[in-house]
RNA sequence: GGGCGAUUAGCUCAGUUGGUUAGAGCGCUCGCCUCACACGCGAGAGGUCACUGGUUCGAGUCCAGUAUCGCCCA
């Protein structure tokens, strides 16, 4: 035992420890009931680490090792996630290049060392290649800040999203998702990021208000409003409500595009908005989700203008007058706006001037430039979205989900009920799993889409791009005749949903995967509720027909110091490594741990300061406990310290149902006001008596290292390093490796009442001596207790103690109305 | 516009089936070098529980409405 305990240093000493001997190591030999797992969320690493991840990454190992600690083998991965949009866009800035699939792959590639301006266009190998390198820093950073912040992970167990088990697993649960014919490929208008060139699902859409203008046009005398006059021809249609008595009569005749001279019938529709412009709207193949229903269900031909570079197509549509056509043609959809409106005007079909709006429009939520509607070939999960009796069973399953807090489920109900697609899965980009399928070429080269080849699963996984399908030879690639492969990735989601089958070893590893599915816990964020955890159950229902876990964890947000959300963007970004190196990891974690399980909790340095106190304190107290001779066995005698030890069964009661029930933050408030009586009032009253000699001391030191060693146990989830510290004075192996305490030990039979009071009497000694502004050394002459008969009796079994502690030369206890009276005598001299 | 949550001391937050005088820590003020701890110890001041109604013998707690804030969705 050092003579002045540190904090300092512990993390490192430990961790090393920690990893050496294995201590947060999964017994995969135990049977299931036994097990305690859960489905890590993978952090995605192209992101940078900041205080949120600190905050719920802690909420999930205090459960770990709570549950560790009460007899369970805890499954506890970690995953990367490391596919997907953000580490293409990091890999882009970082090294200057980009993607582009036409550029050879080049062996002997190497980056810039400069980022270019422009950026270099490599080949898509290269490219993965160098998102291989750039994730696998990224997971070194991550993986130091949470060994530092001391995560019992088992680094046994570690995947990554884009690695051969995890491509090998989605494209496994894609090949059965589409056997069953829950996954499909359908030609559809699909909402589209021009920028990033790709199909963008219905949970990354974001609204954002953004300037626009009605511009008021006239077909053949009848006059629409338009914030899109760029897409005039695309117009198949003009929309009205049935129940508008003003277009009533014009239903099923037909009118004249202007410019572009189209015949268009006019039509009714309930979605048509009577208070809206003119009450009367041009139906464009696509200008939004409106124009997409509109075309649906009134069966209306397909005008297409836009391409997927979101400029406009270089021929017309049949049937649209060329002349004018020419002159948007290969424009921006800007560009095309400002010169239409300038022929409007000189044709005369633009009435007045356009009149300014604000209005919502639909954004990829990493996207820049607003969404259009394109014409593609994409695949989808069934989700419910068009199947009312799918949305049912997934709906009960989230029934079935235990919530903590309960109150989360309203959001998933609320997500699932307000469905109205199929899950989009494809993406048109690079660094993602592909999808495992070809196509083969009929005699003009296009792609037989209704008869894919498939890979078997032993096969997999496979890069249709670099693989062949059985029976062709790479020479047949992309000629008429042979086959091309579907060129496609998919959605990160779609890998991350089957995070429980990766981590777990599904058909890989059936033994490990019998042992762990279905998971206990999700732990997760509530804004991906609507994503992570509702994609995770829809997988786990096609596949296994059951949850993919018992439990869902739902953490809150770390909000900034103005109670805003923490986001880059807006650069109130708390970065936790500053604050583990200033204030240690225990002092984070107490902070994480006080927030009640799923609140947004603003970040408060003050609070690591009392987390760092608090873990200070345990080890001058846990030094002060051992300071005594270990008795030889025996009783524990005094009323005072059989008091104490009963106190501690009702905390240890009270925290373990709080831990039972993903509490932990109540378990942390009643051990830590536990702890403080026990420093300020136990062991100030005790202290004269642990010091001398004989059977009432030895009773001091028992009680004082049985409550040390329950407090050591019940701290350990949270303050994982000051406790395994304390217990490497004393102790052999590793507290986290300990059991949880029970009530055993502790039910000696005591009174808590003895201590409560005794506490109250030395507090009013206290009083006196600092009301006197004299020293607590100073001595009491007389000390006199008025109080009920009942209360003087507690007194009395504590008298002893009190007068040792007060430094009370007199005591007098007397029947009466409550009172204390405390006499002073000299200050001690300095 | 809809959903969920929040509103308690200057600040960050507890307050578990409604029940004496609403708690803690930080900060502040005043003291104390007390043999575990000055990265400490003791004491004190500080609140109309957002607002308006209602239920009740009794409401911070239950109900309705209003306001403000946050997140998600439209």
């Amino acid at each position: 035992m050092p003579d002045r305990p540190t904090l300092d240093g512990l993390e490192a000493k430990w961790d090393a420890v920690w990893a050496s001997e294995q201590t947060y190591a999964f017994d995969r030999t135990v049977a299931r009931e036994d097990v305690y797992a859960i489905d890590t969320p993978p952090p995605t690493v192209s992101g940078s680490l900041h205080v949120g991840h600190v905050f719920s990454y802690t909420h999930t190992d205090l459960m770990a090792r709570y549950n560790r600690m009460a007899g369970k083998s805890v499954f506890y991965p970690m995953g990367w996630d490391d596919n997907g949009l953000p580490t293409e866009r990091r890999v882009q800035n970082y090294y200057g290049v980009r993607c582009d699939p036409s550029v050879p792959y080049d062996p002997d590639f190497t980056p810039p060392a400069e980022p270019a301006k422009d950026q270099l266009p490599i080949s898509r190998r290269n490219f993965v290649d160098l998102c291989h390198v750039l994730t696998a820093e990224d997971e070194q950073v991550f993986e130091k800040v949470f060994r530092q912040l001391g995560l019992s992970v088992d680094w046994n167990h570690t995947y990554a999203t884009i690695d051969d088990r995890s491509r090998r697993a989605a494209q496994r649960a894609f090949l059965r998702n589409l056997a069953r014919g829950e996954a499909y490929a359908q030609e559809a208008p699909t909402l589209w990021d021009v920028d990033f060139r790709t199909a963008v699902a219905q949970a990354e859409l974001e609204d954002r208000e953004l300037p626009g203008a009605y511009h008021r046009l006239s077909f053949s005398g009848v006059e629409i409003e338009t914030t899109r006059p760029e897409l005039l021809p695309a117009c198949v249609a003009l929309v009205a409500h049935p129940d508008d008595e003003r277009y009533q009569p014009l239903f099923g005749t037909t009118v004249t595009t202007p410019l572009f001279g189209v015949q268009v019938p006019v039509l009714a529709h309930a979605l048509a908005d009577p208070a809206k412009g003119s009450g009367i709207a041009m139906i464009c193949t696509f200008g939004d989700t409106t124009d997409v229903t509109w075309w649906r269900e009134l069966d209306l031909p397909v005008r297409s203008i836009i391409g997927r570079d979101g400029r406009i197509l270089p021929t017309a549509p049949d049937g649209v007058a060329e002349a004018p056509y020419a002159e948007l043609a290969g424009k921006t959809v800007k560009q095309a706006q400002r010169r239409i409106v300038e022929l409007l005007q000189a044709s005369g079909d633009l009435i007045g001037e356009p009149k300014p709006i604000t209005h919502p429009v639909k954004f990829y939520e990493k996207g820049d430039r607003p969404l259009e509607v394109v014409t593609s070939r994409q695949w989808y999960i069934r989700n419910g979205g068009r199947d009312a009796a799918l949305r049912e069973r997934l709906l009960e399953r989230g029934a079935e989900l235990t919530w903590h807090p309960s109150y989360m489920k309203t959001r998933y109900d609320n997500w699932v009920g307000g469905l109205n697609g199929d899950w989009l899965i494809s993406r048109q980009r690079f660094f993602g799993v592909p999808f495992p399928l070809w196509y083969r070429l009929d005699a003009s080269g296009e792609p037989v889409f209704d008869e894919p080849l498939l890979p078997t699963e032993a096969q997999l996984p496979i890069d249709p791009a670099s693989e062949v399908p059985e029976g062709f030879t790479e020479d047949q690639r992309g000629v008429p005749g042979g086959f091309a492969g579907d060129p496609d990735v998919m959605d990160t989601w779609a890998t991350s949903s089957l995070s429980p089958q990766i981590a777990g070893g599904w058909e890989d590893d059936p033994d490990l995967f019998g042992r762990l599915f279905p998971f206990d816990l999700r732990p997760q964020a509530h804004e991906i509720i609507r994503t992570w955890l509702f994609a995770t159950v829809v997988r786990a229902h096609h596949e296994h027909g059951q949850l993919p876990w018992t439990d869902a964890a739902i953490s809150g947000w770390v909000l900034d110091p103005d109670r805003k959300k923490m986001a880059k963007s807006k650069g109130n970004v708390v970065t936790p490594t500053e604050h583990l190196d200033k204030h240690g990891s225990d002092a984070v974690r107490y902070w994480s741990a006080s927030a009640r399980p799923g609140t947004d909790t603003t970040f408060d340095e003050n609070q690591l300061k009392v987390g760092r106190r608090l873990a200070m304190k345990l080890l001058n107290a846990s030094k002060f406990a051992l300071a005594f001779p270990e008795a030889a066995d025996g009783e524990v005698t005094e009323p005072l310290d059989r008091a104490l030890l009963e106190a501690l069964a009702q905390v240890v009661e009270e925290a373990t149902a709080a831990f039972a029930a993903y509490d932990p933050s109540r378990a942390l408030e009643r051990t830590e006001t536990f702890f403080w009586t026990f420093c300020d009032d136990y062991i100030e009253l005790v202290k004269g008596r642990a010091y001398a000699e004989g059977p009432p001391a030895e009773s001091a030191g028992r009680a004082l290292r049985i409550a040390l060693d329950t407090l050591l146990r019940l701290f350990a989830p949270v303050l994982p390093f000051a406790t395994e510290e304390v217990w490497s004075w004393w102790r052999s192996g590793s507290v986290h490796r300990a059991s949880w305490p029970t009530t055993d030990g502790l039910k000696t039979g005591g009174d808590p009442a003895v201590l409560d009071v005794a506490g109250e009497v030395l507090a009013q000694v206290r009083k006196a001596k600092s009301n006197a502004k004299t020293s607590m050394k100073t001595p009491v002459t007389s000390l006199v207790v008025t109080d009920s008969p009942e209360r003087l009796a507690l007194v009395s079994l504590a008298q002893a103690d009190l007068v040792n502690a007060g430094m009370v030369e007199a005591i007098t206890l007397v029947e009466g109305a409550p009172a204390i009276e405390v006499t002073l005598g000299e200050a001690p001299p300095k």
